[in-house]
DNA sequence: GTCTATACTACGATAGAC
DNA sequence: GTCTATCGTAGTATAGAC
């Protein structure tokens, strides 16, 4: 299947180089094929980097909608709930550390910090799933906050995981990890899964 | 001063569009010079971007060190060593959520996903000033962890403060803020600032 | 120091053979 | 569908005038 070939190294390439560090040359002769393939199946550059944001859509959800499923809560049952959001971003987080989506990371990184056609797509296929599921059992979580504090929550304490991956440089040089190990992975994951449950059951003195 | 106009050109437009997709051309005429005004100044493409890191972290640090300065804590004074880490955390905040530093973020994101020479410049110019400082606090207010757990709470927290910046996309999206208003901006920096608070004086269930 | 002019390379797109 | 060959454009670097 080339057309899935030319996907995966073309979200690998433009992920390290952005869009126009990559070429579609070096794409093409990655994938084992010539550069016309690319113009046969995407119509071009523009819309081979497209179908790469169509194709992360595709990959995250066959990832998230499994753990999505298995989570369900009663409209009154707080701690539930609490337990519901640490497990998924548990989950979560396991999957922003591992090896495996890196190149994924890096494509929507570029996204996030210069939105196109690209992250629209990726947002409302991907993105817009999870936090409404995660704004859900926040309020569920934390009945005390109104709408809009409760997705602040919800993105701060989702921030977390994903910083895992966006900031991961940075914390290997905290830690002194060269390369991200796997003790080093699960430290960070506790930890953002405590900080969250501390979030959830908010002390008296961090209310708000 | 041409040298300087230069530079803050290019941090734009490395930062907008990555190294490879921000030409020399471009960034000469932008800055109303010619193309080889940056072999002259910076010797060649190369040597410009990393004149940039260096910019960037003299800028920094301008920003953060009157920040550091101020706050001084008494080794067993734990809420003081609680309100100093907020008190810094919501300064960084401001200055991530601030336009003017959007794009040394943006440059610094890149560096972050891919890491040259010039991130090793940022990092030990201007990151390992600030997160030692934050490590050294966290410790006073959370004397029951030991130095990697430490680094864990500090780098969760502060990573809280740099997701405002680099999943801004995705933050304003959730708000349903078209762009960063100001009382979005507030409404995420008291929250990041409250969450702090919440981990750094543990309530018992959460202890870790 | 700053400019113009030019050499050389690499890019994306496309036409056309098979 | 996949390939080769080629065209026009845009990139960096550099030499040399002023």
């Amino acid at each position: 299947m080339i057309r899935k070939h030319l996907l995966e190294t073309a979200i690998h390439q433009f992920g390290e180089r952005g869009f126009d560090g990559a070429s579609t040359r070096s794409i093409a002769a990655t994938a084992d094929t010539a550069m016309s393939s690319i113009t046969y199946h995407f119509g071009g550059k523009e819309g081979l980097y497209l179908a790469c944001a169509d194709y992360i859509v595709e990959e995250v959800r066959d990832r998230i909608t499994p753990l999505l499923s298995t989570v369900e809560v009663e409209d009154s049952d707080r701690s539930g709930a609490t337990e519901a959001v640490c497990f998924l971003l548990r989950g979560f987080a396991g999957i922003m550390m591992s090896e495996e989506t890196a190149p994924w990371a890096r494509f929507v990184s570029n996204e996030l910090q210069q939105p196109t056609e690209a992250f629209e797509r990726i947002a409302t296929g991907a993105i817009d799933l999870i936090m409404a599921k995660v704004v859900e059992l926040v309020g569920i979580a934390r009945p005390d906050l109104d709408e809009i504090h409760r997705r602040s929550v919800a993105i701060t304490i989702w921030g977390q995981a994903i910083f895992l991956r966006l900031g991961r440089a940075s914390i290997e040089r905290l830690l002194e990890a060269n390369t991200m190990n796997a003790a080093a992975a699960e430290l960070m994951i506790d930890r953002v899964v405590a900080n969250a449950r501390c979030i959830l059951t908010q002390s008296p003195e961090c209310r708000q």
